[in-house]
DNA sequence: CATTTAGTTCATTTTTTCTTGAACTTTGTG
DNA sequence: CACAAAGTTCAAGAAAAAATGAACTAAATG
């Protein structure tokens, strides 16, 4: 049972630090095109010393149930936090993973990849058809060309990235 | 399907070839989280063998002036586009760039690199004050220092990025 | 079991972002 | 100059994305 009475006033307040740190987490998501919702609650993670549970996060960020319960769903699966057993207690705690490639690394298997992946396939598809096309205009085919050499170059980008990123975490 | 008859002017109907080329630009430019539109006009310069007029792109294409207008100078902005003098016609008409080397660092001159310098300073901000603010708990300190090692990072990123895509360009 | 607590789902509402089009400015032309 | 064509701007509407919260399932507790 929650701690009793004069408890009811907001559990203890986020510092002007916290708050900040929050924020720079918030930007971060949006930066990297994930949800507002996704950054404060990774956020929320990041800042506690110790696993957190969903309610706390309600609780101190004011965040609906369902975004903190879909958001820590999202962030366990591109493995930006997992969650930790606790002796004696039933709910889940979650504690953030702080890895900056790791970070990025899911976020890439994620969301990019898949998307890699699908413009690879598409340009495939487009560049077989181009071959038995004999009415096509040259122009047209050297544009399918450039694609085909687009998707060689980024391809080779996620090994880079991991690389640079990989490098330095705890 | 043999393109029949239609041996008149060019004027208007995307060829189906057309179609799933701009198709492509449009989910490059969601992946890279522009709006449609812009890819929309990118790909409709991208398929044109001779420079094009803000016109015929939104007479093939079916965009509005003001879309198109707003996207062509965004496109000028971020490099993926140039405007090419032609004589004896008051009309700009543009013309595709197509490095995917020149093409992303126009993105990231434009939308990323701002944002991780924005990151920087705030992050800087915050160290400075962590270091004077003496009541800080440390766990809050090593985070404040975490951040400060993800954007030394994230500055590694674009130098890596641009190495990958320069080559091979035309 | 009945009850309470933890967590999920998803239709609805809210917020944000994109697109449109009409009014406007600028520039060339006769 | 008056006119037309090219291009820009921005308020307002449309579309897309995200957040909410009530109704639900599942799982522990006694």
């Amino acid at each position: 049972m929650p701690n009793g009475d004069t408890a009811e006033v907001s559990a203890n307040r986020l510092s002007e630090l916290e708050i900040e740190l929050v924020d720079l987490c918030v930007r971060l998501a949006q930066f990297l095109g994930l949800p507002k919702s996704l950054g404060e609650i990774y956020g929320a993670v990041f800042i506690s010393p110790r696993p957190v549970t969903m309610e706390e996060i309600i609780e101190r960020h004011g965040i609906s149930k369902g975004s903190a319960s879909q958001g820590l769903r999202a962030l366990k699966m591109i493995g930006a936090v997992r969650s930790q057993y606790i002796p004696n207690d039933r709910r889940d705690h979650y504690v953030a993973e702080t890895g900056l490639g790791h970070l990025v690394a899911g976020i890439m298997r994620n969301r990019y990849e898949p998307a890699i992946d699908d413009f690879g396939v598409r340009v495939g598809d487009l560049s077989r058809n181009n071959r038995k096309a004999e009415h096509n205009e040259e122009f047209l085919r050297q544009r399918v060309e450039k694609l085909e050499h687009w998707q060689q170059q980024a391809q080779q980008i996620v090994p880079t990235l991991r690389q640079v990123l990989g490098r330095g975490e705890q």
